[in-house]
RNA sequence: GGGGACGUAUCCCAACUGGCAGAGGAGAACGGCUUAGAACCGUUUUAGUGAGGGUUCGAAUCCCUCCGUCCCCA
């Protein structure tokens, strides 16, 4: 053994050794319990830094654990390669996306083999792999097969310009990525998945996932799916045959209603308006909406917008007529696509019928019993309480009318009780490359015939040009979209859409246990051995979609006959992100009067010129802030018109170099390249853009991978975030060094004895008794924190304390001037629990210290220590002796004395007698070893 | 805009089903070691838990209001 800790030495043995020895390979041993542990699949961005590492070290140091504990580990790892940002990489570098991603996993696999991770890597994945992405395309057509795949006309973001379809981000701003154009909204003919098939068990099931799964997944889950009870009603059209069926909650508020509103997509508001005088209007309106953006139009905030169509509908329950309308807070795929406004009952509408002055009626009572006048109300009442005004239901409770009114609807043959849910079919087509070709033929003869299985894959050209302009880029390639129909052999046409890169991601872990499978995606017999997942961890970005997709695709493989259980993931956790201070240098924006006059040269009004002149003096960091500024003084419109000239003008510092990285930051806080005062950001989610990312390998150079470990999950428990220090970093490698060094001077010592046969505690040293109890204390209170609460930074604390009392002993040792045998079994048991507690968290420093105390086998081999309650117990406890709560004084009581002991030992304290003195003793409240509570009046 | 989490010492964090606010780390100070410093070994160090109110024998913990920070969804 070295008197000193190299890590990187020791490091670089173990990593080798336990790649040589395929340490960490596993097989199925159906006479071993299993054990499951599994962290997302990686996205391929390139490089990993400090934040990504948290999930997988939170990971790891469990299955080391579960390991030690005897379980077989299963510890997969893959790569998320498909994708658009891959493409968009591409597109900008001019890489090829396969080589961009090969080139990423190459790098980011070296990264991560550094940390010494214990990773079966003869399982790894790439989703990118033909390999793989075959089984995306079975699945595809099995399920094209048994109706759970349909295509339907559905909105892309499109750019006119150069008819491509965006991704969400590309669109950002409404404006291409690339052109600038402004963004439009186009049918496109695409694949979608029935999930909204599941929808009922989705939600069912998650039942059985409270408790062990994060409280916030689990309602995000249910939000998301949206079950709604309620009825569809039908309402006759005034002089038309059709009917218009709204979807409604709340039934009973039906009198209230003052129009029926239509989706500006509703197919019926055509032959409304034929012929009518508001068909321009109408049709205009319509088309302004659909242009905006869905996900605008889901907000609560959005300015209500809609017109009149010109035609009635008759409400069935009183006969009354009703106004149509189309508007755009009322959305084509929830529910019908058509509601009654009720805005005595309803925000929404209530919005909507002030701002268009619709008359309307009250229909329930406040929760306090009182009818306001429609015309006094403020805001309306979405309360369950007491119909009034409706008919034979008046006077009921709410839930009550809802329940009778349904029964009337249904027996009067206009209505019947529904249920929606928010949850929509899954959109699984993209018009991109960098993604699994779906496995579909068009043919003109035929329709759409699947690709057969024995020619799958069907694998994605090479060498394609991404940035062509026209549809998506395997358009452009005529030997992939050339085809001969399967069944006719005629002339047809491959399909060019890929898949979201979700269908990779919801069933790569069952993959893992049969990864080289070329015959089916997976032996089911195996997939039974290792599955469910016993603990998933992850970030908590893919608390809704990824996780739904995958309990979806579990439940469509179980009725396939592959699985037979429900639920892939026992257990979730949602870790934290590290965090790090951020330095920017920005651009300080000032009005000064040179400003002024210049905007006056172009063209600017008095009015703006004053306004801008309240700003002046101000000197404004940020472009943002400045904008804020500018805009609330002037108003949105004049900004937007003069936001160019403004910002041109008023830039007072004209060089600034943003985001900096800390090297780049003086100590006196300001920018080395302008000597500009640098704004000190808030510690911010690391990221490359923001330039707070602390790379791995940079730290592995300085203090080692072991010490990186150690730090992070010291840093916090798992599922908080963490801020990133360097005085932290340094800390966790003081740690480790003085592990070694108190290792250093026992070692030789330790080798030959063995910690068996040990006097009792009775005829034991102060010293002696101390370090056993707490050596005993502390094993217990890591292995339950590790079974139950995870919270691994007070594992690492724990270690800390363990280190502490070896210490401590190491002194009284020295000071007796002698080691005894008793000494080094003691030193040895404290050790070796040490180390192997160690060993999930720092492997590399555990592996070399267990093999220096004569242990040939490695160590994640080993057992993990046992506790005794009997060694752990403590001799004394202090108990607290309060007063009517307020501490007094305490006494000293054997962990077991009972409650009656320490209540009696309480009261003949002076201090309890000097304080009841004259007064009664209402109640003595005792918790065992913990306190005494004397209530006294 | 909706939903959620968090706020404890100079800083990062503990405190498990309400039960003595402190485990661990960082920092600082002092002592030992040293030619000296660093490292190391040791000793010491600080808050009443963001603010206010409520429930309770007892609240960091439960409830309400407010302030602040962050996250997710849109």
């Amino acid at each position: 053994m070295k008197e000193k800790y190299f890590p990187e030495e020791i490091e670089q043995k173990w990593q080798r050794r336990w790649s040589d020895e395929k340490t960490f390979e596993v097989r199925e041993d159906p006479d071993r319990k299993k054990f499951y542990c599994l962290e997302m699949l990686a996205y391929t961005s390139g490089r990993a830094h400090v934040g990504h590492m948290s999930n997988y070290l939170i990971g790891d140091a469990l299955a080391g654990y579960k390991r030690l504990r005897g379980l077989n580990v299963i510890h997969p790892f893959g790569w998320d390669a498909f994708g658009q940002p891959a493409e968009t990489a591409a597109i900008k570098n001019g890489i090829d996306p396969e080589q961009f991603t090969r080139d990423a996993i190459q790098y980011m696999k070296g990264q991560l083999q550094r940390m010494g991770f214990s990773y079966d890597w003869s399982r790894e994945i790439a989703t990118c792999d033909p390999e793989y992405y075959k089984w995306n395309q079975w699945f595809f057509i099995r399920m094209f097969e048994r109706g759970m795949l349909y295509r339907k006309l559905a909105p892309v973001n499109w750019c006119p310009k150069e008819n491509i379809s965006l991704s969400n981000e590309q669109a950002a701003n409404g404006e291409c990525w690339r052109c600038g154009t402004a963004v439009i909204q186009k049918q496109l003919m695409q694949w979608f998945a029935r999930i909204t098939d599941y929808a009922d068990q989705l939600l069912d099931s998650l039942d059985s996932l409270e408790g062990k799964w994060p409280e916030r997944v689990v309602t995000q889950q249910r939000n998301w799916i949206g079950r709604s009870r309620g009825a569809h009603v039908d309402f006759q059209i005034e002089g038309a045959e059709q009917k218009i069926t709204v979807f409604t909650t709340r039934i009973d508020t039906i009198f209230g209603a003052n129009a029926i509103i239509l989706a500006p997509e509703h197919q019926l508001i055509e032959s409304l308006i034929e012929g009518r005088d508001e068909r321009q209007s109408v049709l205009q309106f319509v088309e302004r909406i659909r242009r905006q953006e869905r996900t605008g139009r889901t907000v609560e905030s959005l300015e209500k917008e809609g017109i009149f169509t010109g035609s009635y509908a008759i409400n069935p329950f009183n006969g009354e007529r009703m106004p149509v309308w189309t508007a755009n807070f009322v959305l084509i795929d929830y529910g019908t696509g058509a509601v009654m406004s009720v805005p005595a009952g309803d925000e929404r509408d209530f919005e909507f019928s002030r701002k268009y002055s619709l008359p309307f009626r009250q229909i329930k009572l406040t929760s306090e019993g009182q009818e306001i006048p429609a015309e006094e109300m403020e805001s309306p009442n979405e309360e369950w309480t007491v119909t009034v005004n409706t008919g034979e239901w008046s006077g009921l409770s709410s839930e009550e009318a809802n329940t009778r009114m349904t029964a009337y609807a249904e027996e009067k043959g206009f209505g019947r009780g529904a249920i929606t849910y928010k949850l929509r079919d899954w959109g699984i087509s993209r018009q991109r490359y960098w993604g699994t070709p779906v496995p579909m033929i068009h043919c003109a003869e035929c329709g759409i015939v699947p690709v057969p299985d024995d020619e799958l894959p069907v694998v994605l050209p090479k060498g394609v040009n991404l940035a062509v302009e026209g549809g998506s880029p395997l358009d452009h390639v005529p030997e992939f979209v050339n085809v001969v129909c399967p069944k006719c052999k005629g002339a047809a046409r491959r399909d060019t859409d890929t898949m979201d890169t979700f269908v990779d991601s919801n069933w790569y872990y069952f993959r893992y246990c049969d990864p080289h499978n070329d015959e089916k995606p997976f032996d089911s017999d195996i997939v039974h051995y290792w599955l469910p997942v016993d603990q998933y961890i992850g970030g908590i970005e893919h608390a809704v979609l990824h996780l739904i997709y995958t309990r979806y695709w579990t439940k469509v493989m179980r009725d396939f006959g592959l699985v037979e259980f429900d639920e892939p993931v026992a257990r979730l956790l949602t870790q934290g992100m590290v965090c790090k201070e951020t330095y920017r240098c920005r651009p300080t924006f000032e009005i000064t009067s040179e400003v002024l006059t210049s905007l006056k040269a172009d063209g600017a009004g008095e009015e703006i010129l004053s306004k801008l002149h309240s700003l002046a003096g101000q000197k404004i960091l940020g472009e943002d802030e400045f904008s804020i500024a500018v805009k609330k003084a002037i108003g949105s419109a004049r900004f937007d018109e003069l936001k160019t000239k403004i910002l041109d003008r008023a830039k007072a510092a004209i060089e600034y170099h943003d985001w900096l990285f800390p090297e780049e930051v003086t100590d006196e806080k300001t920018c080395k390249f302008c000597g500009n005062v640098v704004e000190v950001g808030r510690v911010e989610k690391m990221s490359k853009s923001r330039k707070n990312a602390v790379d791995p390998i940079e730290m592995i150079r300085i203090h080692g991978a072991d010490a990186l470990r150690v730090f992070v999950l010291f840093a916090g428990p798992p599922e908080k975030d963490k801020e990133w220090s360097d005085a932290g970093f340094e800390g966790a490698a003081r740690y480790l060094q003085r592990v070694w060094r108190i290792a250093y001077k026992w070692h030789s010592r330790l080798v030959d004895v063995s910690a068996a046969d040990f006097p009792l505690m009775s005829e034991m040293g102060d010293y002696q008794r101390r370090l056993r109890r707490r050596a005993h204390q502390i094993i217990r209170s890591i292995t339950e924190n590790f079974e139950e609460r995870l919270h691994l930074n007070t594992c690492i604390s724990s270690l800390m304390e363990l280190t502490n009392e070896i210490y401590l002993f190491d002194q009284a040792v020295d000071k007796n001037g002698s080691q005894t045998d008793v000494d080094a079994k003691l030193a040895r048991e404290a050790f070796e629990a040490l180390i192997r507690m160690l060993a999930p968290f720092a492997p590399h420093i555990s592996e070399e210290l267990w093999e220096t105390l004569g242990h040939a086998e490695s160590i994640t081999r080993a057992e993990w220590p046992t506790f005794s309650d009997e060694l752990a117990r403590d001799e004394a406890m202090e108990i607290a002796v309060q007063v009517n709560g307020k501490l007094r004084t305490r006494i000293f009581a054997s962990p077991d004395a009972s409650e009656d002991h320490l209540r009696e030992s309480a009261l003949k304290d002076e201090k309890v007698q000097a304080a009841a003195a004259g007064r009664n003793i209402v109640k003595v409240i005792v918790v065992p070893r913990k306190l005494v509570n004397v209530v006294i009046k």
